[in-house]
DNA sequence: TCTGGAAGTTACAGACCGGTAACACCCTAG
DNA sequence: CTAGGGTGTTACCGGTCTGTAACTTCCAGA
């Protein structure tokens, strides 16, 4: 049994719960809801209950994964408060974890790359939240006194999005091995070229 | 009709060419042979004479597209012969082309984030041929004098990875704008570094 | 203790999926 | 002219998918 999630909590949590762990690892389009409740302890009945359909489970699920990305951020801030390139280099820190965490890509990228209506609800949450992680990085670069604040942040967040993709193709050995580096290199080469 | 691949040729040339670009069209999960073999203007039956599943379909596919990449290098060399600095610089302008060409990333990232199964047939010949690509970009870099020429490489290479997915959520007008301006900028800075 | 709502159960509808069998056709090479 | 291979056609198999209906069970709060 690789549950874990069943416990004793709400039905509608662990759908939600089991959902994004499912969807992140065998794709949207890999996994039935019958299978999430089974995995999730409960019953497809139950779940039609409380979502009105897959498609709204799916932008809950998105927006659930965006509000833990939200903690991130925050807990950046709570570990050096106001030294905002530290938080930078935290963030830099946290993304080559996540590139070792799991071969699985960003699940907003990899919902994109399934669902390919383009009226999909998802798609429109997606954009929504992926604008809302790039401003917070803009802010971040801006704010730690870096000029071309927003180039820097809009490289480092290609770069990233870069490595995961790449982590799903070649592996964590292939050329996302170097983010650190390369990002490092990134904000030295931003932090002496103007500005400080 | 959106036909036009129909045309004369023989039947599995068709399959193979509206299975690519329903592929990249619509993912492979959102695909079924019966909706490919439709377009291409045959049946079920005759792609299974020339296929023997779906997924080694889905292979040829990839193959097919590996090729039309590699010609894209030839042609670089053809147009620029000698010149390894110019080819890199035309690599990136066809690399940002690309971009605003249509909005769905590469490929074998997409089929890469559907097809989870850790032995899919598929996920074998993408690593091969993302291998293969990322050699073709480091002996370009090292070929035109480079110093860190694997770093460069991979660097551009995430970039471009990155930027790809990027259109896919957030349209051309996000990150990925910057893509010339970001990869210009890194060739300039590892040319000045060292070697030259 | 009674009641009302949340949750579980079973069965089903209707569509689509990948893949196969059997057979009719047509066109070309000999 | 004829034989045979590539192709088209139709029907089908077993399975899975999202979503719903009707009914039962359980449990907390009044």
């Amino acid at each position: 049994m690789t549950e874990g999630v069943v416990e004793r909590s709400r039905p509608r949590d662990r759908i939600l719960e089991t959902a994004r762990d499912m969807f992140h690892k065998h794709g949207i389009k890999g996994v039935g809801v019958d299978a999430i409740t089974e995995a999730a302890g409960t019953n497809k009945m139950t779940l039609y209950r409380h979502f009105e359909s897959k498609d709204e489970l799916i932008v809950e699920c998105l927006r659930a994964n965006a509000l833990k990305a939200g903690a991130m951020w925050d807990a950046f801030e709570a570990e050096f408060p106001g030294d905002k390139l530290a938080q930078l280099h935290a963030w830099i820190r946290k993304a080559a974890a996540m590139l070792n965490a799991d071969g699985r890509g960003c699940d907003m990228a990899n919902a994109a790359a399934e669902l390919t209506e383009p009226d999909h609800p998802a798609r429109l949450v997606i954009k929504e939240l992926k604008e809302a992680q790039r401003g917070r990085l803009v802010t971040l670069c801006r704010d730690a006194g870096i000029g071309q604040a927003e180039l820097l942040a809009d490289t480092l967040s290609l770069l990233f999005e870069g490595a995961r993709v790449s982590v799903q193709t070649m592996g964590t050995e292939g050329p996302s091995a170097q983010f650190v580096r390369m990002a490092e290199g990134l904000i030295a080469s931003f932090r002496g070229t103007s500005a400080g």
